[in-house]
DNA sequence: TATGAATGAGAATTCATTCAT
DNA sequence: TATGAATGAATTCTCATTCAT
């Protein structure tokens, strides 16, 4: 049973070497330019050898935003379950766990929207697909669970938690997707920390209930 | 001249027809997947007449958010040179704005960001690069524009009016992206404009200057 | 008019410049051992051309089968249509008919066993599928006509005439991949003409009608 | 000694699981289609251990038709020692004996033809080549031996012994080959028993010496 | 012996782009 | 200008075979 185990875990191993050296490969090139070669190259293996762990480019494509969503879940999980005192400070929990999945992989972030083309979704397997739905509703259900509270403690504006959390979420993805834009576009200064800043600021004040 | 000018009339009308038949093939498939056949098919014409009114496939698809950017900047153009009121009545114009411009084509925006990735505007040519900036400069200068007054006659908050363009710009383009890819990947109903309502309402709420 | 026709003509004598390069090459090496490269090369042309005028490569490795069923089609047709005397002429003219088709194409006629697979044949397109069928649909069809007609007149015996030129064609292809068989494991001597002569002799004298 | 009988039985059992496994794959796929891996999957296996009993692909492919071709060879013997009334009953004893080969193995009958390609013989041990070209001798042998008897009785036409042999095997196994193809391309209705009783038929009928 | 992950050479296939007509 | 066949480099992917465990 240990040689199961230890397997198992060396099988998982390779699997993340994999998805390393993709993460380095895709964020430096892009979709298109990276070849499964120069991934097998980066993580010094053969390209016949990804193709074990990985049924084709889309899906090793689509298993680095798996990760990402899954590092994204457990931090939610985490700002739902903390104890606090206001609800303003719940805001601030989330937006840092926000930013730090961000701060994770920044890269790939930009890149989850690749997966919108149906095109691609047809090449990923069933089961990938069904545990990327399920990741992320559970990531919105987390933020939902705490819009839920405030609006029940009557510190939140009454809209559907879903929808907040929603908002919330396309708002953060948004900004970092518009400011990446900007950067390339106009090599400007990069903007980003201070504008999710007022971002979260007004989002906030947005949601407030009124007296 | 005469016929100088027929000429280049029908010249704009085959681009647009090209720009129309790649737009569908764009937003069904995703950039990737696309080919310049699927596009020269849709559009009933042969993959070389393509390339005597684009360079190449990045610019045809540059051309496309070109497209969309040039409806963005008249619509706010508008809104910031309409007489007004009240300030909320401001906001609920520019919702309007976006909105519309959504609706005159929907599936481009979500095409737009394919434009951040640097292996797209490598290849784009300098003028094209070079309107492109404009355009998005000045649109978000429009919307700073209002959102300065606002600040200066102290119905919002005094944040940076180009900061608070791009959180606007942001929220609603990340919510349209996401709402988009939940749509594919969930084969949800399509909550899109009530999310927007909300979105529109908060950060509203979320701007104005508290007493 | 004209110019759609020469371009249509052209068009079938580029896919027969395929089909001789490509029964050229699947002869010397064999299905697996072919490559495509080495088609395009022996047919002076590059790799992606073979791909216009044929989806892959089993379809252009069942389009030979084709051209010899085509052949063979046409030569049986013009056995069934012959004025003759007596019933053994007839058995003579099949037997040139099947034996000049062979010659024709020794090689191919071999490999048609190849299109047995079905795995070969889920990745050929229907149509080709369908012609194929209906080929050998109506090369039997003429066979069995000459068959039937001898039945009629009392010359062969009262069996189904279907069943007999399945029986002849088998007969007949059967002693062609056997020889080629003893021929390549044993180097013996090529014995295939007189043995095809007494194969045929038997054939006759055993559907003969007996007084 | 004892134990070394018994590694050589479970060996030699081993052998037969990967021969059956292979015989089922091949059938269903061909050859070409037929990976080591589908193999070692239907035989419970990983793919190194079918290597360790087989030298190769091809040499896998060789031993099933050794298989039947060692079957058709102790069948063939038996019907030559037999005693007899007359010579039609040895015919119908023949068509007994290879009817029985095919059913033994009814699928592999038809992949033996791959046998020819000199593609696959090129990798065959020799000493696997010799015991193939032995068996395929001593088989046809068997058979010549039965029709020379006839003949010398005066029973058959005057005829190469060896020859007649030929026409029967390629006539039989043309029959098998070509009613499985007929039903894979139109998957019609399985003709095979009666065409093969028609045939044999004629085939007697055809070797009668006439008065 | 058995395993099965890894290999990597080699193949099929694609597709943006060109160019003769 | 329009065509669309042709290109061919580039890429994805396959699979027989090996080898460390």
């Amino acid at each position: 049973m240990g040689i199961q185990e230890r397997k198992e875990r060396e099988r998982e191993r390779r699997r993340q070497q994999i998805i390393v050296a993709a993460k380095r490969v895709f964020s430096a090139k892009g979709f298109n330019k990276a070849t499964m070669e120069d991934i097998a190259k980066e993580a010094e293996l053969s390209p016949g050898t990804i193709y074990i762990y990985f049924k084709n480019k889309d899906e090793l494509y689509a298993s680095l935003s798996l990760r990402i969503l899954k590092h994204l879940n457990i931090r939610l999980e985490h700002v739902k379950n903390e104890t606090f005192q206001d609800h303003g400070e719940r805001i601030a929990s989330l937006k840092q766990a926000l930013y730090d999945v961000y701060e994770f992989d920044p890269l790939i972030l930009i890149n989850m929207f690749h997966l919108q083309s149906s095109e691609t979704l047809k090449n990923l397997s069933p089961e990938l697909l069904a545990e990327i739905k399920e990741l992320s509703r559970s990531s919105l259900g987390s933020m939902a669970d705490i819009f839920e509270e405030g609006i029940n403690k009557g510190a939140f504006i009454e809209q559907h938690p879903i929808a907040l959390a929603d908002i919330l979420w396309a708002m953060f993805s948004g900004i970092i997707l518009w400011e990446e834009s900007k950067r390339i576009i106009n090599k400007e200064k990069d903007y980003l920390k201070p504008t999710l800043e007022v971002a979260f600021d007004i989002f906030r004040q947005g949601i407030s209930a009124q007296k």
